[in-house]
RNA sequence: GGGCGUAUAGCUCAGCGGUAGAGCUCUGGUCUUACAAACCAGCGGUCGGGGGUUCAAGUCCCUCUGCGCCCACCA
């Protein structure tokens, strides 16, 4: 028998293995012993730093948490397993509007900056019916106390799901280091001119009243309808406009067509009065205007929308703004309108909406004839902030910009060079990057006019009138930051010189989200906090994110880091794809609850939803699948029941990669495709593919279970002898020990199990597979031979199965013939022995091209009887 | 309108130049000294349509169609 010194693997192993509970056990065995714990002692080169997401902690977890989360943990694990100390950092996204409206909605509270700090204030116990105006400061607080509770409930997910992270290692994106980074890195961009102010049109949302960048429109269907409207010529001719916002008409400057345009050049460089409002505006020629669309004739108003936008500038044109902040028609009327019949037209519609504002124009167009025909509906696009309802408005406003290559040639070209210097995974989502860079109209707005974010680090002295001056702003010392404006002052300045004539102001705005979750290397890394950390942690390895953001939070990320370091944040960019959930709707009616990640992590297992996770190749949009969960479920739990098995005849940890040991050809022949297997799952880690991973190690365990199990398990208890027991018992714990290091990175919970029976210390700390390794014991094994015996083993099986007997009813002989035999006769005593064939076995090798095995079943009352089976070691 | 992706068994998907695959479902069987929420076996596809390249095409090229996503100046 096995020589090698009796192990305490079968008393470590629990009577009947399950994976209920594993994920409370180990998660705490992980906590305890810091199995995830960074170790900043190791050298840049010996760390794999990942970008983490910081999830919006506001909003609702869903299964696409799980589902892309699953994906960078199965990388992290990987790399540590490889050798590498993995920066696994976890941060909370609490910036922005999420958390502003839901601060609104849980505390009945809304935002008032005029007000003073109240420090005694404490929040209503119930929502009340009116929201409570309070102070900005008190606004925050209760921001920063419920994203705390929020982060509470994600950490306890993902510690659940089992993911890698060193917990004591969380930021959020409000924190104090998050607003200092963000306000440092903003006052160096503005020291260097990539940061500047400008008073422009700006995209306005009028619900929000703030404004928003190009990179959060969002384009969607509306109705709509062509207005023909008439202007006159002096001669008394009319010239006809199509118009979707006939409530423009007084924000009108200029009518336009084409330079080429015949019906029209004749009118360039006179002039029409505009209906209702009787105001004198010129016709000009740009090739901007679209001979095709309506009458080839379009009027420019102060702003429609983009195009309105350019042809005002590059037309030289005036302004005569009438919408507000408020999205309502202003109630002084532009420069222009000053006739009385204008003053009256005006009257009518200041005050209204855009949307009333437009109907009452149509009453009047009609009343005054200047409305030809119908109104023809249509259906088009209409530019929307991506959180918002309303159709955006274009407002002159004074906002922060940031370079970013849109009005600047050689910076898109920097940054376009940068998106090719990224390795892509998959590649072809770098086309998404340069599309987005190369069709970038304008820098990065970063201003927006709300509350809770990172304030601008800086105030204005007011003049003798009370009035901004906005080119000379005060700047904080470095070593102040974080600061708020609003409530910390300047120096040289008192508290009451705030807002008054000769004292300051500080900037009322706070920085675009994005301008904050951009630094998010560099806030995980802890720039100026830490930068002993942050030299072994940057540029970072990793980023791992989803799709469709790849034109905000990545391409931005490049940007701040090229501007700050002249560099790419990251070498890697992993980007996951969506969870389509087709049953959605069907869910929600019949059920009547929504499913949440926490509850199919309840009734499913973490293993089997990180399986399910794992199955969504990268960058590929995935089904929502409880199929592929249960499918997980099953592999885990025949995991355990393998390991049992195996640890059961009596393997241990000593008889592993014992290259003496392993001679006869099946279990070389095992081996051989192990170590193929083991090379084919590295190769696809290492170009992050979790999911090619997965699928090799799994096809190779089911046929591992299924036949090789099979094969070897009479000889494995001794039925053919010491050595030959012996080679197999040493094939199983090779086998075993890959397997669960295979696996480990996706099903961490039960691999942990498993590998605990058996082994000291943590699976996730252990060394990854080498392929060298199991082919060194494989010797000239022949996977071949494991094919050939797994097919006649098969058609023994089925025989049993056609004959509806059981698998363990003897045959008389069996005669294998076809391409198989010459193989599969190196494993005949084991194919005896597995397809209790107690008579001859005969292999008529090249006999045949068709593969066969011919089997005599005897009558039961004929046979010998049947050898007894060896008995399991004790 | 432009770009990217996708179309293989009832379902979810692998395969990407060399005799059609897996799992699930379905059908039949088996308590086989790890596993009956298990195991064994079987049924099931002219690889979206049409051209082309090649000795050979789900696999490469062209084209059409469907679906998904991203982008695009709202007259």
């Amino acid at each position: 028998m096995d020589q090698s010194p009796p192990d305490q693997t079968s008393a470590r192993m629990p009577e009947k293995p399950t994976i209920e509970g594993l994920e409370a056990k180990w998660a705490q065995v992980w906590e305890e012993q810091g199995v995830y714990r960074f170790d900043r002692t190791k050298t840049r080169e010996q760390i794999y730093s990942i970008d983490t997401p910081p999830p919006t902690v506001s909003g609702a977890l869903h299964v696409g948490h799980v589902f892309s989360y699953t994906h960078t943990d199965t990388i992290a694990r990987y790399q540590r397993m490889q050798g590498k100390e993995v920066f696994y950092p976890m941060g909370w996204d609490d910036n922005g509007l999420p958390t502003e409206r839901r601060v609104q909605n849980f505390f009945g509270v809304r935002c008032d900056p005029s007000l003073p700090y109240d420090s005694s204030f404490t929040p209503p116990d119930e929502p009340g019916k009116q929201q409570l105006p309070i102070s900005r400061r008190n606004f925050v607080e209760l921001c920063e106390q419920l994203t705390v509770e929020d982060e509470k409930v994600f950490e306890a997910l993902w510690r659940q799901l089992g993911l890698s992270v060193d917990w004591t290692m969380t930021y959020q994106t409000i924190d104090d280091n998050s607003r200092a980074i963000s306000q440092r890195a903003f006052l160096r961009n503005l020291a260097r001119g990539e940061a500047y102010q400008a008073e422009a049109p700006t995209l306005w949302d009028v619900t929000f009243r703030t404004a928003v960048a190009q990179a959060e429109l969002e384009d969607r269907e509306r109705d709509g309808a062509y207005h023909a409207v008439t202007f006159h010529r002096p001669d008394g001719g009319v010239v006809t406009i199509d118009t979707t916002r006939p409530e423009l008409i007084p924000a009108c400057v200029a009518l336009v067509a084409h330079p080429d345009d015949e019906r029209y050049q004749p009118l360039f460089g006179t002039t029409v009065r505009s209906p209702l409002f009787g105001v004198d505006v010129p016709v000009v020629a740009h090739p901007l205007a679209d001979p095709e669309k309506g009458t080839g004739a379009a009027m420019v108003c102060t702003f429609g929308d983009l195009t309105d936008v350019t042809w005002w500038r590059e037309l030289d044109l005036p302004t005569r703004p009438i919408i507000g902040w408020d999205g309502r028609i202003l109630a002084e009327a532009p420069g222009g309108l000053e006739s009385e019949p204008a003053r009256t037209a005006y009257a009518r519609l200041a005050g209204s909406t855009a949307f009333t504002a437009k109907q009452t124009i149509v009453e009047m167009l009609r009343e005054s004839g200047d409305l030809v025909g119908d109104v023809r509906p249509v259906k088009h696009p209409v530019k929307f902030f991506e959180k918002g309802d309303k159709p955006l408005e274009i407002v002159t406003t004074r906002q922060w910009y940031l370079r970013n290559g849109g009005r600047d040639q050689l910076l898109r070209e920097r940054l376009l060079a940068r998106g090719a210097e990224l390795r892509w995974h998959p590649s072809n989502m770098e086309i998404r990057y340069q599309n987005w860079v190369s069709g970038l109209n304008g820098d990065w707005l970063i201003s927006r006019q709300r509350f809770f974010g990172v304030p601008f680090p800086l105030w204005y002295e007011l003049d003798a009138n009370g009035e901004p001056r906005y080119d000379q702003p005060l700047l904080p010392e470095d070593d102040q930051l974080p600061i708020d404006p609003q409530s910390d002052t300047p120096a040289g300045f008192t508290e009451d010189q705030r807002g008054v004539a000769g004292g300051f102001a500080g900037d009322p705005d706070v920085m675009d989200t994005w301008a904050t979750s951009s630094l998010s290397p560099e806030i995980a890394g802890k720039w100026t906090i830490d930068d002993d950390l942050f030299q072994r942690v940057f540029p970072m390895d990793l980023r791992p994110q989803a799709h469709e953001i790849i034109r905000t939070w990545l391409f931005s990320t490049v940007v701040r880091a090229d501007a700050e370091f002249g560099t790419l944040p990251w070498t890697d960019a992993a980007i996951s794809g969506w969870i389509l959930d087709p049953d959605r709707k069907k869910m929600a009616k019949s059920k009547g609850n929504v499913v949440t990640p926490a509850a199919m992590l309840e009734e499913h297992g973490s293993d089997a939803l990180r399986y399910w996770a794992a199955s969504g190749r990268p960058g590929t949009d995935t089904a929502f699948d409880i199929g592929q969960m249960k499918i997980g479920r099953r592999l885990a739990i025949k995991i355990l029941n393998a390991s049992k098995f195996v640890f059961g005849v009596g393997v241990g940890p000593a008889l592993a990669f014992d290259a003496s040991a392993v001679t006869e050809p099946i279990d070389r022949a095992l081996l051989a495709r192990l170590a193929d297997v083991v090379e084919d799952a590295t190769r696809s880690f290492d170009d992050y593919n979790y999911t090619r991973a997965l699928e090799s190690a799994e096809t190779f365990f089911w046929s591992f279970t299924d036949d090789y199990l099979e094969l070897v398990k009479e000889r494995a208890y001794g039925g053919r002898g010491d050595d030959a027991a012996r080679s197999a018992r040493v094939t199983l714990a090779t086998a075993m020990s890959v397997i669960h290091r295979l696996f480990a990175p996706v099903l961490p919970f039960v691999t942990e199990e498993v590998w605990s029976w058996w082994q000291e210390g943590s699976i996730h700390r252990t060394v990854w597979p080498s392929a060298d390794d199991v082919r060194a014991i494989a010797g000239d094994g022949d996977s071949a031979v494991l094919d050939a015996a797994g097919r006649v083993l098969s058609q023994l099986r089925k025989v049993k199965s056609e004959n509806k007997v059981s698998m363990r009813t003897e045959l008389a002989a069996a005669r294998v013939s076809g391409p198989d035999a010459a193989l599969a006769e190196r494993a005949a005593d084991d194919l005896r022995a597995s397809g209790r064939i107690v008579g001859d076995l005969t292999f008529a090798a090249g006999d045949s091209d068709e593969p066969g095995v011919s089997v005599t079943l005897a009558p039961p009352d004929a046979l010998p009887a049947p050898p007894a089976l060896p008995a399991p070691p004790a």
